[in-house]
DNA sequence: CTACGATCTCAAGTTAACTTTAGATCAAGA
DNA sequence: TCTTGATCTAAAGTTAACTTGAGATCGTAG
């Protein structure tokens, strides 16, 4: 009894974790277009599970399906892409997962210094205060970490 | 003329990017609880703006605002916790900080390997093939990156 | 005191991302 | 062949996170 590489719905919902409603819709979201079974069928392939794979994952860290769509649409497969086409999009990508871990890491180590320290409240620590000095001095200071603008 | 650290809600909304209608939101969910001038009008002090701060950037990476408020509801102003119950709760929340900064990093490397070999397909390159020896051998492979399986 | 923009509350509407339902068809074992 | 579980489509329902609208009140420059 072979997997045979060639998985149908219910199996790759097995696999992802994702629910069988789920798949389809993205599907209509255009974030995969599964092979179909003479009989209407849906066949998945490897690659639409790793895409599914990614979509998991992407969406985890807020990205919107409509971008992931964007992603999954011009990282592979992509249809006679110059090597620079493909290193700005890549590029691109990167950069913005750069920023989020920038951005993730801080937080973390906010923290750290906060547990680190036992004062017992982020209100008088690393986290909230490290903006204290700044904001005497005026009218618009920026808060807090990378500038989200408060 | 002192802004006095005490802002209104349309003061607090042009800080934080946030629109006025979702500061009032914030508020319904109990992320913040700004004091009220005596005619009812909001009164924001710096703690409000930094919680929203925070709130703005836990959503950016998936948090959902009941999860928001739980972590928001611990870590600061917690009502005489021990030391040992603040470290946990800081502590669980650093983990999933980790966790993601994980998956995030080796996405991004995954994505650098790609990059770098110039193959120009994800189809047949690190991010989607590093399982490949693995899925000859059996039934239920976990592909790619940190078992989101699949 | 009088405007008039900023806020207030409460209720209803919106959007993204799914799920559920209904009724029909596919697929594989007894 | 029959039956039974898995899938199919299309449409309607759900949930989270807000936004919009209506009508009243606040608060401050003039």
């Amino acid at each position: 009894m072979r997997t045979d590489d060639i998985l149908s719905i219910g199996q790759v919902a097995a696999r992802t974790g994702l629910a069988v409603s789920a798949i389809r819709y993205y599907e209509d979201m255009g974030l995969i277009t599964p092979m179909r079974a003479p009989g209407g069928n849906r066949r998945f392939r490897r690659a639409d599970i790793r895409r599914l794979s990614f979509v998991r994952i992407a969406q985890g860290f807020g990205f919107t399906l409509p971008r992931i769509a964007e992603l999954l649409a011009d990282l592979p497969e992509a249809r006679t892409p110059t090597a620079k086409d493909w290193k700005d999009i890549s590029e691109g990508f990167k950069q913005e997962l750069d920023q989020k871990i920038a951005t993730l890491t801080k937080l973390r180590d906010d923290l750290d210094g906060c547990i680190g320290c036992g004062c017992l409240s982020l209100e008088r620590c690393a986290l909230y205060n490290r903006d204290d000095t700044a904001a005497q001095k005026g009218d618009g200071p920026r808060y807090l970490m990378g500038d989200t603008s408060d």
